[in-house]
DNA sequence: TTTGGTTGGTTTAGTAATAAACTGAAGGAG
DNA sequence: CTCCTTCAGTTTATTACTAAACCAACCAAA
């Protein structure tokens, strides 16, 4: 193997460290944030979806957040439940969207979320987060 | 507000949900990948930094991996009974280190799985990759 | 018309992580 | 000496997630 093949694999797996250790500290922080509003992170990450593309299926759903739809039937059970989501089935199809409730939350919340995560990246400039965007979009690409 | 001010709150939003997204994305692949030596990615983790960083303590472990000390003694317990990782009780403080099995356990899955993450970051250049290594350490910098 | 595939959703068992409360040992201050 | 704090690790209950198996409904092809 060549010095700079080495130099490749070591720059992929420290990547990957560093990626990993900002995710977990940062979604933490999210949490202990998110407990005023009394809702978690991924039921933030959920509310967003819902209340950005109204009514789209659990599938749809499970896809734009990249997870399975095992995990969205029982995120969704448990949001149901405590009134913010409503299903609505058609065929074997079931829509989602936001309750009264859901929608007022939504706008509650969003606002101060926004200006947290903006202070999560605030030590990089405006310029440097665009960069950011720009990479962690290239890396996601469809081939 | 101003409309820089809401776009830069939008930037972050939109920074996070992108890094959740490949973050969850790529842990899930990572696993899938590790399976093969039947460990997951979180064990992966900890055989390499108690294979680079040897007889450290729990603590400093959980600092490390930016994980709770809870988190650190249920995957030891286990780790422990696989026979990877040794615990050695000094005072009050355990110290750790790869058994045997561990160490050829690392020798054998490291280079695969540094290739493996080095594929996952091939869509970037290497110059982008060093960019990114950039932002990312510049993001967790102490005050 | 049966048969078999595809699709949307559910269930279940297991893994990783957290927060918070706890144990037990040291070490220091009165 | 006793009390108090701190520190390393453990325990417990809870959340989020996965993979894999499953169910039910529709659809198409033979």
């Amino acid at each position: 193997m060549t010095e700079n093949n080495h130099h490749a694999k070591r720059l992929g797996l420290s990547l990957w460290f560093r990626l990993a250790r900002f995710y977990t500290h940062s979604i933490r922080r999210t949490n202990q944030h998110l407990k005023e509003w009394g809702l978690s992170a991924s039921q933030f990450d959920i509310l967003v979806q819902v209340g950005v593309h109204n009514r789209l299926t659990q599938q749809e759903l499970a896809d734009k957040l990249f997870v399975t739809k095992g995990n969205v039937t029982q995120m969704i059970n448990k949001m149901e439940q405590l009134g913010w989501i409503k299903r609505e089935q058609e065929w074997k199809t079931k829509y989602l969207s936001l309750t009264d409730t859901g929608a007022a939350l939504y706008k509650e919340v969003v606002p101060p979320q926004e200006q947290f995560q903006a202070e999560q990246f605030s030590k990089l400039t405006t310029e440097e987060q665009k960069q950011l965007l720009i990479l962690l979009r290239k890396l996601q690409k469809e081939d």
